[in-house]
DNA sequence: ATTAACAACTGAACCGGTTTAGTAGATATC
DNA sequence: GATATCTACTAAACCGGTTCAGTTGTTAAT
């Protein structure tokens, strides 16, 4: 068996009680005795059980993320890895572990909460994606299971928020086709019951409003590249159909994109496009996308550091405000198109 | 606090043990009586703490799985979600979680696992992307740790693996580019030291030999988007080059395939391009990309499967094999070139 | 000189389960 | 009728840490 901390007491000729407040730091034992106890340990090469530690303390000593999200679709977000990445870096600098669950089916999610939760097997959460009237709130609170949210939900929340404000991209993005000579600025949206998928609507609507535009020419999509295909489809059959569109991601930009393109619209020369994300892949793209670059990493490492804090009691009470992406200007956007003589609709588009 | 085991055992009239074989189906209590401890635990809403259990059965009722990559190359890759997701489909139906780490530094995988092992925060780990004479076998060997590896590592281990034949896709892609005309069929690889580098490497020398054709048009990239650019680039700038490439991953091919036209290349007219994997955004580029589509939760799923029977000792002794993935043929690849007289390069490649 | 305060430690209780050893009572064995 | 066997249970040890309540020896205060 693995030695355990009765035989380095044993071996430095000492309680056990006394190791463990050597090991801990705490007062109880003198600097000689801590040091002789440390190097036995150490020559034992003694790791303290984590299971042991965690039953006495009450503590699991790890974190979890449920994501919920189709299979099909969590190969395609550039998001969750970078953002887990960032987690990690914060624990790695704890002693805290991630517990990653993922919820592919409906009702699943609620499922995977309980099973964090019950056993004690994580000691907060870290809520991503949240939605209109999120539901997972309540149901955290009864768990009584710590949280931190990603953005400030707008039902009420007990628990502390990391932001990252969507609204100064998708403003830089509108202002950049609006100095290009862009009037009819469409929005290909995400899905409305998330917030992000609101809060990126309203951006560009008030960035609309700021440059003198309407705002109608939008498009409910659920951030899947079919929806972003089906929602340009709609607004390009429109009369009054947009010379620019501002996707609420780069999967549905990128999707979009292709659409326009096999049906026979030039990008940028007919149609601008721009997405949100900054996936590695839309610079390879034909043309490379222009995107609103974010900061995954950033976000998980400030979400850890803020659940680590409320757990350990040093949260301020204050939400974490990240620092806004900022607009990557690449091929897919250029000048607006001057309207042909006697010709309404570019080809391909008769239909 | 939550309650527990004793006082479950108070208001049954029963003591601990009792409850505990109740719980656990074990014998050592009358039906009766068990029937009226599970009545008693469901009133009373007890949840086993899992600390506790772990802690008495020595067991963590976790598996681990450390993802050594580039922060960067994180997000691009669309395997790991989906690899994920199919871990969690099977631990949804055991009472296991799955504890995730990333590495992103240098040094920082062997850290992460020994993180798993010291504490015993892990029943045992998966290990993907194994390496030619990979060095944590060693080390997990050492650590004490069960694993199970994704395909069977070159050097001797003595884990059990899943593997996903590489061969079948890869001959599939060459002897689809062999019936449309194609002679010299290059192939972009990734970092040899992955085995799956170099067995995808090796299915394209035995389908080019089995072909009649020369496999002299290889060059090393390491997955990455950049490093498919500058292999294609290396390829492309030889005298007799390729016109067709097989690339190891859909990163290096779409990356490779803007490359080419960037060049002024069209795809497929002068080159035809294949990739592997089938990440989501590769129907949407522009033209869509022949690839290889895989199944990573399926090989998630077995995975996992395959380390809880070690875990739990109904392991078979045999590797498990997965299905061969499947080639889909998409507009990246078309009919080889006919040479046009007088001319041996196409524009835009003079320099 | 006496008491108080303190530092440095020990022993034991405790966290919430599992598991072993033991016991009482019923039933079977000869 | 004495013994063995089985069932259904209990009490207590145990897992490996943390922490509380004492204990001892030293220094400070009066």
């Amino acid at each position: 068996m693995a030695v355990t901390i009765s035989d380095v007491a044993q071996a430095a000729g000492v309680s056990k009680g006394a190791v463990s407040y050597a090991l801990n730091g705490q007062p109880g034992v003198s600097d000689a005795t801590r040091d002789r106890i440390l190097k036995v340990a150490k020559e034992l090469g003694w790791k303290p059980s984590l299971r042991a530690k965690g039953l006495s303390s009450a503590k699991a000593y790890a974190l979890g993320l449920v994501v919920a999200r189709d299979p099909k679709l969590l190969g395609t977000d550039p998001f969750f890895p970078a953002f887990i990445a960032g987690i990690e870096t914060t624990l790695a600098e704890h002693d805290y572990t991630l517990v990653l669950s993922v919820a592919t089916a409906p009702g699943a999610e609620e499922r995977a909460y309980r099973k964090l939760a019950d056993g004690g097997r994580v000691d907060g959460v870290i809520l991503t994606d949240v939605r209109h009237n999120d539901s997972r709130i309540g149901l955290l609170r009864e768990l009584r299971l710590p949280a931190v949210t990603l953005n400030r939900p707008d039902a009420d929340s007990p628990f502390p928020a990391v932001s990252m404000d969507d609204t100064d991209g998708i403003t830089a993005a509108v202002d950049h086709l609006v100095a290009l000579g862009h009037v009819r600025i469409g929005h290909v949206g995400g899905a409305q019951e998330y917030i992000h998928g609101r809060s990126r609507r309203e951006a560009w609507e008030a960035a609309m409003a700021k440059a003198g535009l309407a705002a109608d020419l939008f498009a409910e999509a659920d951030f899947t590249a079919p929806g972003g295909v089906a929602a340009t489809a709609e607004l390009l059959r429109r009369a009054d159909r947009p010379t620019a569109i501002v996707y609420a991601n780069d999967l549905m930009a990128t999707s979009g994109q292709s659409y326009a393109q096999t049906q026979g619209l030039s990008v940028p020369g007919d149609l601008s496009v721009t997405g949100y994300d900054n996936a590695e892949f839309t610079q390879y793209l034909n043309p490379p996308l222009t995107t609103i670059a974010t900061d995954p990493m950033l976000w998980g490492r400030a979400a850890a550091q803020a659940l680590l804090n409320q757990l350990n009691g040093t949260h301020s009470g204050e939400d974490t405000q990240l620092q806004a992406p900022v607009l990557l200007v690449r091929a897919s956007t250029g000048p607006a198109p001057v309207p042909a003589a006697g010709r309404s609709s570019p080809p391909g588009l008769s239909g």
